[in-house]
DNA sequence: TATTCATATGAACAAACGTTCACGTGAATG
DNA sequence: CATTCACGTGAACGTTTGTTCATATGAATA
């Protein structure tokens, strides 16, 4: 078998559709791809993307809850960064074959 | 550089955040992983997902649009299949991390 | 402890989505 | 050429989504 050419169980099917679905959203991405960079609080994200405050509060949330992104406090501020590498790597790949889309 | 750390332009992010849009849909999802096992026309791939032919068509057009599918005459049916090895390959990688998500 | 600063959250609203239903289309068959 | 068969498509509908606005929370500071 050169693929995994499996057949999905209903439940990971969910799981994979959810986890693209988060990905499937402009702001959500530019999140992410500025995290890539580096960490950032959500201040210094709502600068770089030019968007309210709220908005982003919004969006992180989401990407917490799908475990896209962590966050750990740093005195008054919540500093977040790319959960794992795996996100890492999907995002990076994506970003790289973007233009043979 | 390890990793490919770039900032993606605004046209970059649009076009992989639609790309993961489409992919975010459980049925849209279904159809994929269908195809993966071979070549299907649309009768048949209602039947696997037990779904309306409407339903399964209007979402078809969805990924036709997206260029995730292509489609050919066979008679009087149309056979769709994965359009290429990109989408095979994301695809593929994602469901073999579904776990670790 | 009262205040301040950074962030989270709830309600509300327009826009986008996915399905169903009814019907249109177009190639193949009689 | 009329009909049939496989599929596409438009309108309609309830649901979900992303943003804004106003306000709550909660750790740090005075």
């Amino acid at each position: 078998m050169k693929h995994g050419a499996f057949s999905p169980t209903e439940e990971q099917l969910i799981h994979v559709s959810a986890f693209f679905k988060v990905m499937g959203d402009p702001t959500r991405l530019r999140i992410l791809t500025a995290l890539l960079g580096g960490n950032l609080c959500v201040m210094h994200i709502s600068e770089a993307l030019k968007m309210s405050q709220s908005a982003v509060s919004h969006q992180l949330a989401i990407l917490r809850g799908a475990n896209l992104v962590k966050v750990s406090r740093h005195g008054k501020t919540q500093v977040y960064s790319i959960a794992d590498e795996h996100v890492r790597l999907i995002l990076d790949m994506a970003l790289l074959h973007s233009n043979e889309m």
